[in-house]
RNA sequence: GGGCCGUUAGCUCAACUGGUAGAGCACCUGAUUCUUAAUCAGGGGGCUGCAGGUUCGAGUCCUGCACGGCCCA
């Protein structure tokens, strides 16, 4: 600590002796004309090694990465959003004054903005020839190191920015993220879907199986939830008569954390009015395999050393078949007592003895053999209290789910609109929680409400948008797809307690 | 919640069966006008996560705690 101590110390003082000698540590503005990429995409072809292009003058800024002093010359990195590019100032350039401002008071780590024209070097790297430059802000903290980058998970989770900036690859993960993001709006958009937004703070949650944020809402008096799912809002838009909608936002979980559970996690759920789980289907495919193929230029990825193919079709397969191939259950026709023996013989423990959860304990079993993008299609009754009841068999409902290397990426019915079968539904949730259930649905009464005026067919579909970043980034957890994921908060109290310290002495 | 592993300088890592805690990067001083993990010479920097215990002696062995990672629930 002693030595992180005494580099702030020294670099707090070189900031005091800036302003003393009249130069502003942290000024207001820099005129930024070029990115990183600009200038690459500009003059990286125009120039062979060691020419130079005198009159094209750009402008650019970033963080000084590395410094390689040569006494009366020097060349350094940046790094901006887009990338590192090489800089190089020599003293007969900028002036006596300039150059000593650099040499001694410009560290790793340290924002800068240059400006000058482009070269390319002997060696034939980019390089832009200082004309002039001006320190845009001082780091008072030193970098991690430079050619291993920051290692320490703890650090990285804890102090996210700390890893965009040391390790790029960090930084490139979460613009590939919001690409992603980005690539699922203008698909929507480009269909017609309209992007609504539905409370966070909710009355009864629902719209999934989870265990709820509980807190107080003081002028009600009342407890209130965060919401679990965007499901049951998104229909109210379509019985008010919206036809396509969707929302992507935050939703919360009072869970486990795990390589690809987070207690807060990114969904995007879509409603499309008359349309069915078959339409549903077909427009998942070409919803993710566009956005896959506008990212790589192609469908396929290699998720942890396994290549994933994300071209449509997807394979279909109905759960009651895989499960009754895999494990000679059948999860429609076989009873309780049969479920639960198989179980049992696998050694799997069920705390919670509904069929429901017998089943899910069954499709855990083999869900890790699923592993090219598939369709788990039409789910028990039991398991699916929002989907309508199957046109061919009422014990079944339409719904699907993509499963990708063993997980859920998305999730989809075609929607129950039937007031009175979804109360029962309700019902039967409501039997389950208080058999102590906490994960089984509230009774929403005004949903049913809203179902009572009549909400056409309509299909829908809900995306985990962490899931699908982690196969598109190869991230083994899902901690590495969000940007500042939840960490016990204990050390980080005593970190500032720390810095209280230091600054009164 | 359970099991296993880890925590040494700001960062990345060493330190044999217990015997004076080291290197590289970063930082400071000096040299250096095409380097790129620049180079060369010199310098400062440690409550070995925390608290106990065993021992003549603990980074190293034991116990507890904190935090983290992986696996399981």
């Amino acid at each position: 600590m002693k030595v992180l101590e005494e580099l702030r110390k020294q670099r707090v003082q070189e900031i005091e002796e800036l302003r003393r000698a009249g130069v502003e540590p942290y000024p207001y503005k820099f005129d930024k004309t070029h990115s990183t990429a600009d200038i690459k995409r500009l003059f990286d072809e125009k120039l062979g090694a060691g020419e130079i292009l005198e009159e094209e003058k750009v402008s650019t800024a970033g963080r000084v990465m590395s410094i390689r002093d040569h006494g009366k010359s020097a060349f350094f990195h940046i790094k901006d959003q887009e990338g590192r590019l090489q800089i190089y100032i020599r003293k007969n350039a900028v002036g006596n004054e300039k150059y000593q401002l650099f040499k001694k008071y410009v560290n790793v780590g340290d924002i800068v903005g240059v400006k000058g024209f482009p070269f390319k070097s002997k060696t034939g790297e980019l390089t832009i020839f200082v004309e002039d430059f001006q320190i845009l802000s001082k780091a008072v903290r030193p970098l991690p190191e430079k050619w291993h980058g920051l290692k320490d998970k703890e650090i990285i989770y804890r102090q996210r920015y700390v890893d965009m900036i040391a390790n790029d690859e960090s930084l490139e993960r979460f613009k590939l993220r919001y690409k992603v993001i980005r690539l699922m709006r203008e698909f929507l958009n480009e269909r017609g879907f309209v992007e609504v937004e539905t409370p966070t703070l909710v009355y009864v949650t629902g719209g999934a199986e989870a265990r709820p944020f509980v807190t107080h809402l003081n002028v009600f008096d009342i407890d209130m939830y965060l919401r679990i799912a965007t499901e049951l809002y998104l229909k109210r838009y379509i019985v008010g008569g919206f036809e396509k909608v969707y929302e992507i936002g935050k939703v919360f979980r009072n869970e486990g954390i795990s390589y690809k559970h987070s207690p807060e996690f990114t969904s995007m759920e879509l409603y499309w009015a008359y349309a069915d789980y078959n339409d549903i289907m077909e427009l998942t495919e070409d919803l993710i395999s566009f956005i896959v193929k506008e990212i790589f230029g192609t469908t396929k990825v290699i998720y942890q050393g396994t290549e994933i193919d994300f071209s449509k079709p997807f394979r279909r397969v109905r759960m009651r078949d895989f499960i009754l191939e895999k494990l000679g259950v059948d999860i429609v026709e076989d009873s309780d007592e049969k479920m639960l023996s198989v179980l049992k013989k696998q050694g799997v423990d069920v705390p919670i003895k509904s069929r429901g959860h017998l089943i899910n304990k069954l499709w855990d079993l083999v869900e890790d053999q699923v592993v090219q993008p598939t369709f788990l299609l039409d789910h028990p009754v039991d398991i699916s209290p929002l989907a309508k009841r199957h046109r061919e068999d009422p014990r079944l409902t339409e719904r699907f789910e993509l499963i990708v290397f063993g997980r859920e990426i998305a999730n989809a019915f075609s929607e129950l609109n039937d007031p009175v079968d979804q109360y029962q539904r309700f019902l039967e949730q409501v039997k389950l929680r208080e058999a102590g259930d906490e994960e089984a649905h509230m009774m929403d009464k005004d949903f049913v409400r809203a179902l009572e005026y009549g909400m056409p067919p309509t299909g829908g579909l809900g995306i985990g948008i962490d899931r699908l970043v982690m196969f598109l980034t190869d991230s083994p957890t899902i901690r590495d797809v969000i940007a500042f994921p939840l960490v016990n908060p204990k050390s980080l109290e005593e970190e500032i307690e720390y810095e209280e310290e230091v600054e009164e002495k």
